[in-house]
DNA sequence: CTGTTAGCGCGTTCAC
DNA sequence: GTGAACGCGCTAACAG
């Protein structure tokens, strides 16, 4: 394997300096003639300059660390997208690890992608934390700017939809639909802004003024089957709706209730939240309060980037959600 | 902001030679008491060493590039899931970078994470051009070895599904089916695996020995709502099977034909390719032939690992598919 | 426009 | 064990 070839390699083939080739490399003056050998020696060798040595000196790398709970989600899916985007736009790349949805390995994560030479982390977390905050301050320091999706903390840089809200836009319509016993499926509350903003908001509106108006939780994990095994627990409190912390459980819910012969929206009615493509083409379509989770990337990143250029950003934790409705929620009319 | 502290800080603040932090860094002998006062500085001053010298001695960045057309897909999340966890198990971080579905622009990220310092590319690529081999040649020179997943071509290293093994599965299902008329909904032929191989196999098996079976070829994009949008022109065929290049478009299918009131499996069965998870929770469940791309991702990563230490790799160009059957086909029996 | 001279921060011989 | 000195490949400052 011949050796690595440098930028000295080519200075000497050109007959030239190598801070000419550097020059000429970096669109600096350098005369025709020599550009011309230079540019000989690149293609003859196949020259690639040295990314390290380059950014040792520049101590940017162009590189910004994502951290996600995972990557097969529709969600993280479209958050990744809108990063990606808006990062390659100013020419930077992503380095990408996934969570897996642990706590612990979130912060093993920065960690490490600050180790890597990140110039900045976006990170989607399940929960920020006290030793989060630290990691981050920690990083700060370290010249290294951190920003927060999906949770909020005021220690720390963030962006989230408004869950609450998004919660409060949902009870208040399953309310004005006449429903009166909704079964809630919700995650851990472990997770404040999926686990408990969601459903807190939900309820607030759903419960206002109406004495008649109750909500079963069900607490299930993330994912279809997960919803979709506790289809029996769900349908033993009799509720004329299920509403689903996620879309992803809306749709294990469907399932089991396809499966058991109960007619949607007739029988129950059934909503999610999180918008997903794939919403507008179940059985029936699926109700649900939207996020644009691709712009909520692209802002991200946005916002890291100012960091970057220690410009102050402030975080936003109420990003707008928007309500879908399609037919799987029927209005009940009062008797 | 305080200025970057680097092992020379740390040298002064312990008073011992920047060498023995060094060494302490990379676990080789120390007294005692010196690693106890090198400790103490690093702790005071939150040192972390700059990753970039480092690899600039190396060689090595332990950043595996990543190139893939798009992230908001099923398919996509799993195989950069695969590939994530077998690159953390040897200390390896993914550089991620997304073409769009656009083969131009997948050499243009290829030649980025190269530039970048990736020590070695995997391309999930929409179609091996002679672009593609050339740059993958130049790469291999410059030792940044590349696998290519989902595509296949004789003079790079690549794994794929067996599409055309996945179409002669589904053609034979069908056909054993009775069905006689299908209507084929596909994708580019430029995209050889997907937009060919699968059909291709389809109708191989399909319509041997039985001179009745007739295929209509509709073609379409990728995603839901390209084939949702064909319904009428699909309808026109009067197929009494829909088979889908993709389950995506199966499940924009699936809402055409639910929306014109169509009975799916009674009046037309529908099955796809891909074996995506959310096929399990539509009505009907869809039948499918599935990939497991989290495997293939995995063994994609292995694949470059090994480019990486030198060893020899074949290609392999037929990972298995196998068929889910659920309920959106039904028997057609001959009158 | 060009070549010479210094580092960037770290790892790594070497002598001591 | 330890420290001085050199070099990784490149960019930036300076004279010429």
């Amino acid at each position: 394997m011949e050796r690595k070839v440098t930028i000295q390699d080519i200075a000497a083939l050109a007959e030239v300096s190598k801070s000419t080739v550097s020059r000429y490399l970096n669109k600096g003056y350098v005369s025709v003639e020599k550009a011309d050998r230079i540019q000989k020696a690149i293609d003859a060798t196949g020259f690639s300059s040295n990314a390290f040595a380059r950014r040792l000196k520049a101590k940017k790398s162009g590189m910004i660390g994502i951290v996600m709970p995972r990557v097969d989600s529709p969600t993280g899916g479209k958050l990744l997208r809108g990063m990606s985007f808006a990062l390659e736009e100013v020419g930077c790349r992503a380095l990408f690890e996934s969570s897996c949805l642990d706590g612990n390995r979130e912060l093993q994560n920065m960690e490490n992608l600050a180790q890597c030479g990140a110039d900045g982390i976006i990170i989607v977390s399940v929960g920020i934390t006290e030793a989060h905050i630290a990691l981050a301050e920690d990083l700060r320091k370290r010249e290294i700017p951190v920003v927060f999706v999906g949770q909020k903390h005021p220690k720390v840089t963030y962006i989230k939809v408004d869950d609450f809200g998004a919660g409060r836009m949902l009870g208040d319509y399953m309310r004005r639909m006449g429903h009166e016993r909704v079964a809630f499926v919700g995650v851990t509350e472990k997770d404040q802004a999926v686990g408990v903003d969601r459903k807190d908001g939900f309820i607030e509106l759903f419960t206002r003024g109406s004495r008649g108006a109750v909500v079963d939780f069900i607490e299930t994990g993330f994912g279809l089957e997960a919803s979709y095994e506790k289809g029996s627990e769900i349908l033993a409190h009799r509720p004329t709706a299920v509403v689903c912390a996620t879309d992803g459980l809306a749709f294990g819910i469907l399932r089991a209730l396809h499966e058991r012969g109960i007619d949607v929206p007739e029988e129950v009615s059934v909503a999610g939240f999180g918008g997903y493509e794939m919403g507008a083409v179940t059985y029936p379509p699926l109700t649900t309060v939207a996020f644009d989770y691709e712009k909520v990337g692209a802002q991200a990143a946005k916002m890291l980037l100012k960091l970057l250029s220690e410009e102050p950003v402030a975080s936003v934790a109420d990003f707008p959600p928007h309500l879908i409705e399609r037919s799987s929620v029927i209005k009940i009319e009062k008797e």
